[in-house]
RNA sequence: GCGCGGGUGCCGGAGCGGUCAAACGGAACAGACUCAAAAUCUGUCAGCUUAGUGCUUACGCAGGUUCGAAUCCUGUCCCGCGCACCA
């Protein structure tokens, strides 16, 4: 056996010597461009990343096999935080990061020096970029991807950037772009805003933004400030809670006197207010006193509790002892201890005299949730805030989904609790009574140990999506696209109605300034929306050395839209007429794409976004064609991670099992929209199925030679194959495809050769159709055999099998079947005698009645189910008994109806003509007799294809 | 919570109104080949039954529609994924 890694290099060099897959405008054929997105650079590729390309790959040699002219490029993704985070570990000396990326990099690299010095370099993020691209390409090239590389690119190139300026003109343009607030996580130290890789935890403890209402109690000149995430409890207010050991401020916040935590100034500074700190304040000096409460005019006293925070939100909090814990525990500590109150100086009757307002009913609680909860989990003291937040939660999550507001809450009685929140934040904030503030959902630091908090972006760019016509252009273009599996249309649909502004720019990373707005980058996932556009002209650009001064919007609105006139474009910029004409051309051969492939949940973002940015960049004869979706991919069962160690990279990959036993693994383990399970062991089976194929094949094809078949059954057997692998291909079926090529064909073949007749002819028939149908499932090997086999060319450019639909005979298949049937039936019976030797078999032909009938009833079935009336049209006086026992035996179990219903005559014939087969097989005596002249008992049961038996 | 997808035999995983005890693969068991093993091939692989083509219980759970349901509907439990600046 050859070694696959030897085939595998061999044939991806050709490939590249003869510039196989390298293509260009060709108008006597059709075109077929189809891609995938492009992978983002951080280090090894892994198999997740082989998924998509796999599949394009394996259905593009199909087309390409049916004679389209195949388009399959690719370029890489650069832009935003990744790579330059990656930069600036290395340059902080974050060790782990370090260590990493040595190991990467010697992974190619074996001389340790030269490894430390790379890996220093990427201090310079474009030195990662110029480092991994080309071990990317390679590391693609090595799955044998029929990819053409001069079209590559990077979303860093500069015809990239141009292309996405342009773009974003487009959107300024058509008032697809707007201004506004937007609420970020934000890191204090680097006065920026954060993702989640730069939170320390980020990725396994994610930090939220919450949105908190603060309401304002009149006291004095000033107000105090609470923060509630529950506005609907507003009526159920009670009293306020302050942290009696902590020092607030009172500050000028847009102008009023506010009293707050001074960590809360200091964040609401950050949000877009104006914050001026006069004086200091303790906790102890409020408590006892009142404030107005806002919705009614009552004073609301001034209660200790220790549990309020000076770090979340404004470190006062309103109380509601109907539907909080926590409250209801804190009033009820005061409530039961005078001698608590004396210490705090408070008046203990006061206190006693608070009663917790009922204001919400829910499914599961009552109108007091908060005391019933307690009593249900055993909390009895504040001391137990673990309980009590567990608690909270339950209390909320019930009120919040099935609450509705008693008749205590005014004009919001009887709305639900999710209706109340809103409309009581709206109907304050008119009254100015309370305002919005932002915090996060933990305590959460940036990795250089510096506070997350949010801070509010006040310019922040959006895409509109909401703006005049975009939706409807963009429903319109999916409209008329193909989607697959058409399952997912409908979750397009939704987030088309979803999708609202969408913050398309920011202020870090690696990417494409906004040409108006320079201090911002145009965020990632914004700006690779219609670089597909790019890879038609991308290899001419090149070519005519087009500089980026040159790719003007005037350039691309040409290119890409027609506008203007190529002869003063042409002298504008400086480039020949003929030069721009081909790029045009080019433009036009290939666009739009008939096919983009992309992982399921790219979706409700990127595959959205592409759809909307389409219909704003390109006419109508542009838009995508067809997008097509693949599952995820797991290892052993769950998701990979460098941390569970289940991470398969592209080169494990290659060492192991190589590309063609990876190929087909990915194909043929699960259908291409479902989650992929990479188990070694599974890999491993489908690598030896494949050497088995190799192997069988190559044998095979020593002895062929060109002759008649006489076997039917064989041949409709391997054309239903062709029908089938052709069918399931044109619908990206390649689950069934493979299972075709990998297991039915040897199946058939097997059987057929064990016969022993016509051999060298049918070898010679099965080589010619099966080695170019393996070609793209495993194209190394389907090389490697071809030219074993002394035929010309690549078998990636032979033309796909064409199957001989006269040739499928499900008669032959049938009879064929039938008697292989017979023979087992014979020697089930015969066990079951414990017959040793058996000297006669007697084959007994049904009545020749029963095979009208059976045509007939087979017939009347279709439309007719009751079994009196399939009876009474049946029945004739003859065999009124027979038909009245049959007919409801075959209503119960159709499967006793033949496939093909022979006549008796043929049937006779079949089994005259198979008698000495059968003879050989059971190596005894066959007597075939029509059950009209048998004397035996047995002749009554006897049914169309299914003869009775009699051993002696 | 919202949205989407899914629960099938020892396992992976097809099937999406009748030919379904359920494709295909794997494991397991028995047999052939072999000195032996691997590979390959053949058979068995829910249970019972039988001179064969028969019966019963089965496709998360509970109901329903239908002559007929793994497949359609309703409810219910469980699992996975996405939820916006993150590529």
């Amino acid at each position: 056996m050859s070694d696959f890694k030897e085939i595998q290099d061999k044939w991806q060099k050709k490939w590249k010597q003869e510039k196989v897959f390298e293509v260009d405008i060709n108008k006597k054929k059709e075109k077929f461009f189809i891609n995938t997105p492009y992978p983002y650079i951080s280090g090894s590729l892994h198999i997740g990343h082989a998924r998509a390309v796999t599949e394009v790959d394996v259905y593009s040699r199909f087309i390409r096999m049916r004679g389209k002219n195949v388009l399959f490029p690719m370029a890489f993704h650069i832009s935003g935080m990744p790579v330059l985070g990656i930069s600036m570990g290395i340059k902080n000396g974050d060790e782990k990061k370090i260590a990493q990326y040595k190991e990467y990099v010697s992974a190619y690299v074996s001389n340790e020096k030269e490894v430390e010095k790379i890996v220093k370099s990427f201090e310079d993020p474009w030195k990662i970029v110029e480092f991994f691209i080309p071990k990317m390409k390679d590391e693609y090239a090595s799955l044998g991807l029929g990819v053409d590389w001069r079209r590559s690119f990077t979303s860093g190139d500069v015809e990239h950037q141009k292309l996405v300026e342009w773009q974003f003109h487009k959107y300024k343009e058509k008032g697809y772009l707007m201004q506004g607030k937007y609420p970020v996580l934000y890191s204090k130290t680097l006065n920026n805003a954060v993702g989640e890789d730069d939170i320390t935890d980020g990725d396994t403890d994610p930090v939220e933004k919450r949105e908190f209402t603060l309401m304002k109690f009149s006291f004095g000149d000033s107000f105090l400030v609470t923060a509630t995430l529950r506005p609907d409890t507003l009526f159920g207010q009670t009293n306020l809670w302050l942290n009696p050991d902590v020092t607030y401020v009172k500050a000028k916040v847009n102008g009023e006197k506010w009293i707050i935590s001074k960590p809360c100034a200091e964040k609401l500074s950050y949000q877009d207010k104006k914050v001026e700190i006069l004086e200091e304040v303790t906790g102890k000096s409020l408590l006892g006193k009142t404030c107005k409460a806002i919705h009614k005019n009552t004073d609301l006293l001034i209660l200790p509790f220790k549990g309020c925070k000076p770090e979340i939100a404004t470190g006062l909090v309103i109380s509601v002892p109907s539907s909080a814990p926590y409250d209801y525990l804190a009033l009820k500590e005061l409530q039961d201890s005078p001698q608590l109150c004396q210490k705090y100086g408070l008046d203990h009757a006061k206190i006693k005299a608070i009663q917790a307002i009922p204001i919400i009913v829910s499914e599961s609680f009552s109108e007091f949730s908060a005391q019933e909860v307690c009593k249900k989990m055993n909390i009895t003291s504040i001391q137990q805030d673990k309980l009590i937040d567990v608690a909270t939660k339950e209390v909320y999550k019930v009120e919040f989904h099935t609450g509705k507001l008693l008749k205590s809450c005014g004009k919001y009685a009887g709305k639900s609790v999710q209706q109340a929140q809103q409309l009581i934040v709206e109907d304050l904030k008119k009254e100015k009574k309370v305002d919005i503030f932002y915090e996060v959902s933990r305590h959460a630091v940036s990795r250089d140990g510096g506070e997350i908090i949010v801070a509010i972006m006040d310019n922040q760019w959006f895409l509109d999506f909401n703006a005049k016509g975009w939706k409807k252009d963009a429903k319109q273009a999916l409209k008329e696209m193909e989607i697959l599996p058409n399952k997912y249309r409908k979750q397009f649909e939704d987030v088309f109605e979803w999708l609202d502004k969408r913050p398309c720019a920011r202020l870090r990373g690696i990417g494409t300034q906004l040409p108006f707005d320079k201090q911002w980058v145009i965020e990632s996932l914004s700006d690779s929306t219609i670089y597909m556009s790019l890879y038609t002209i991308q290899d001419k650009l090149k070519k005519y050395k087009i500089s980026g001064e040159q790719l003007t919007p005037e350039f691309f609105d040409y290119i890409f839209q027609s506008k203007g006139k190529l002869t003063d474009l042409s002298k504008k910029l400086k480039i020949k007429e003929a030069e721009l004409k081909d790029i045009k051309d080019n433009f036009e051969y290939w666009y739009p794409f008939d096919q983009r492939h992309t992982f399921q949940p790219h979706l409700a973002n990127h595959l959205s976004f592409m759809i909307f940015a389409h219909t704003a960049c390109f006419p109508k004869d542009k838009q995508p064609k067809k997008i097509s979706l693949h599952g995820m991919i797991i290892s052993g069962g769950t998701k990979m991670s460098k941390s569970k160690g289940n991470t398969v990279t592209l080169m494990d990959l290659n060492k192991q099992y190589g590309a063609d036993a990876f190929r087909a693994f990915l194909c043929n383990s699960t259908s291409v929209d479902a989650t992929m399970n990479w188990q070694s062991s599974e890999v491993e089976k489908t690598k030896k199925q494949i050497e088995h194929i190799y192997t069988l094949v190559q044998e095979l094809s020593k002895n062929r030679k060109q002759g008649s078949i006489t076997n039917k059954s064989f041949l409709s057997k391997i054309e239903s194959c062709i029908q089938r692998a052709t069918q399931s291909f044109e619908e990206m079926n390649l689950r069934e495809y493979s299972n075709v090529v990998l297991f039915e064909m040897p199946r058939v073949y097997q059987h057929i050769a064990k016969q022993g007749k016509d051999i060298p002819a049918i070898n010679d028939y099965i080589f010619d159709r099966w080695v170019p149908m393996l070609a793209p499932l495993c194209p190394h090997y389907a090389e490697e055999l071809w030219s074993l086999g002394k035929k010309k060319g690549f078998v990636s450019l032979a033309l796909w099998p064409q199957y001989n639909e006269k040739l499928i005979d499900e008669k032959a298949e049938f009879i064929e079947e039938t008697i292989e049937n017979i023979a087992a039936d014979v020697q089930e019976i015969q066990k079951l005698l414990k017959k040793e030797k058996m000297e006669k078999i007697k084959i007994i032909i049904a009545q020749e009645w029963k095979y009208t009938f059976m045509k007939n009833f087979k017939k009347l079935l279709a439309k007719e189910r009751d079994i009196g009336v399939l009876i009474k049209s049946l029945v004739d006086k003859e065999h009124t008994k027979d038909i009245t026992a049959l007919v409801p035996a075959l209503v119960k179990n159709p499967s006793k109806i033949p496939l093909v219903i022979l006549t008796q005559k043929e049937e006779n014939a079949m089994f005259g003509q198979y008698k000495e087969i059968l003879e050989k097989k059971l190596s005894c005596k066959v007597e075939i007799e029509l059950a009209e002249k048998s004397k035996e008992q047995k002749a009554a049961n006897a049914l169309p294809s299914k003869p009775a038996l009699v051993l002696s």
